[in-house]
DNA sequence: TCTGGGGTCCTAGGACCC
DNA sequence: TCTGGGGTCCTAGGACCC
């Protein structure tokens, strides 16, 4: 499209890079699996209503994309072999991925597996050339890990994006177009990029948002820059008005961020065949409230919030959360609140896809304090641990039980027509056999 | 063609406190 | 008697990214 000079950049003309290794899904279960090379291989759902995930290069000439719906996706390739995703497998090369460009600099950030944003601007005194880098970075992946990528540099996220997106191979007419491999957009040329772009090539805007700018007459980056920002506000919110225009102007001040902090867990399934009714929604519910506890306790984390997200076969979907005063990562504690929260849902229609979140997260520690009133669950006398311990365990079945009733309370159980199934239900189920989830092998004390 | 599952961020309104 | 703003937290919904 444009062509690249064949000058050399200092990391001031290029401090940031952005890798992304290409097909990644789809190209370790080849890895994994050699008789697959050369075939058109998907990962993701290949039921009625499965969505491709990643999808080899042999599988885009017919026209796979990812995010496409499965149905599509063999209509347009019926020879296309859709595999389940093996996730283990994809972190396990992801932190390798991420190793490699650790070898480089500390100083990066990883989106998803199989994406890396890096700043290199402090090898400026190591006197790194990026390019060099780039092309070290790529011939490291392919012959330690055996997999392909882009690599983009530029002066901000904005640009070094944009760049590896352009590094890519392409599908045009059916045939595969070798990609640069490294492309860097020089300050010199930034403008030039902005002016082609679509607005839909700006991070940050979808279907949605493309189409309200659409609406407003403005399809290509090089109208936003001339956009009133207040006017522009109006119909897209303040903050997306702002990012838009600065990306037109070819400003981005996202920084690269080493140490992102997790601010939420949940697990999310859509059903082969709509579930109707409560106790088949909370039957599902059940077994989504382990994986989130597991989740969480995963991340050594306990969380105030609890959302429930119900989406019918309309596509529409309505949620409800509830906050605590004290953090949980236990699968009854989980399932009391997110039952509560199901039941103030009006379920007359069919539900595909239900959801459980987790998230204003407390570090454990400090949940502990908080729920043993000043007892310490580490002391070296037994009789307080064991004291400690059980204030801990009542003290959370009470405000549990207080904060199912909030949630029945705020809601109005009369209101939903269920309450006759209701009775102490869900709080028994707490007691009952929350009693033993909070038992003393549960609780993590110390390292 | 009919839309997954893992997340992030934004908005707007209401409650509450000072 | 009627009426302040500002800040923070919570909730519901929407949009987006990989």
């Amino acid at each position: 499209m444009l062509p690249s000079p064949s000058e050399n950049p200092s990391v001031d003309d290029a401090p940031i890079l952005h890798i992304d290794l290409d097909a990644f899904f789809a190209s370790v279960e080849i890895l994994d699996d050699p008789t697959l090379r050369g075939k058109p291989v998907a990962v993701g759902g290949g039921g009625a209503r499965g969505v491709v995930a990643s999808a080899s290069y042999e599988a885009r000439r017919f026209g796979v994309r990812s995010a496409m719906p499965s149905v599509i996706a063999r209509r347009r390739c019926p020879d296309l072999i859709i595999l389940p995703g093996r996730f283990d497998r994809y972190e396990a090369y992801s932190r390798r991925f991420h190793d490699i460009v650790r070898d480089l600099t500390p100083e990066y950030e990883p989106l998803g597996l199989d994406e890396v944003f890096a700043n290199l601007q402090s090898l400026r005194r190591l006197e790194v050339r990026p390019l060099q880098a780039a092309a070290g970075l790529r011939r490291r992946i392919m012959s330690e890990l055996g997999l392909l990528c882009g690599v983009g540099l530029g002066r901000n996220k904005l640009f070094a994006k944009l760049a590896s997106k352009e590094s890519k191979p392409t599908v045009v007419d059916g045939e595969l177009v070798e990609g640069a491999g490294v492309v860097w957009v020089s300050p010199a040329l930034e403008k030039q990029w902005l002016d082609e772009l679509p607005v839909r090539a700006l991070w940050g805007v979808g279907p949605a948002t493309a189409a309200k700018l659409q609406k407003l007459g403005l399809r290509w980056v090089r109208d936003l820059a001339k956009v009133d920002e207040a006017t522009l506000a109006g119909h897209v919110g303040a903050a997306m008005a702002s990012t838009l225009v600065a990306y037109a102007h070819g400003e981005d001040k996202r920084e690269v961020t080493v140490d992102r902090v997790l601010k939420s867990v949940g697990h999310d399934q859509t059903f082969a065949t709509s579930l109707r009714g409560l106790d088949a929604v909370i039957e599902a519910a059940r077994s989504q409230a382990a994986v989130v506890a597991r989740a969480l306790r995963g991340q050594n984390r306990v969380a105030r919030t609890i959302t429930v997200i119900v989406r019918f076969d309309d596509l529409t979907s309505v949620s409800r959360s509830q906050t605590l005063p004290f953090g949980i990562d236990d699968e009854f504690a989980i399932l009391a609140i997110a039952e509560a929260l199901v039941q103030s849902i009006d379920l007359a229609n069919s539900v595909r896809l239900l959801a459980i979140h987790a998230s204003s997260f407390l570090e454990r520690d400090d949940n502990n304090m908080q729920l043993s009133f000043g007892l310490d669950p580490t002391s070296s006398d037994p009789r307080e641990q064991a004291e400690a311990i059980s204030r801990e365990r009542q003290v959370s079945n009470e405000a549990l039980r207080d904060a199912v009733d909030d949630v029945r309370e705020k809601f109005g159980r009369a209101a939903v027509g269920v309450a006759s199934e209701l009775g102490h239900h869900g709080i028994e189920i707490v007691t009952q056999r929350g009693s033993s989830s909070f038992g003393p092998d549960e609780f993590q004390h110390g390292p």
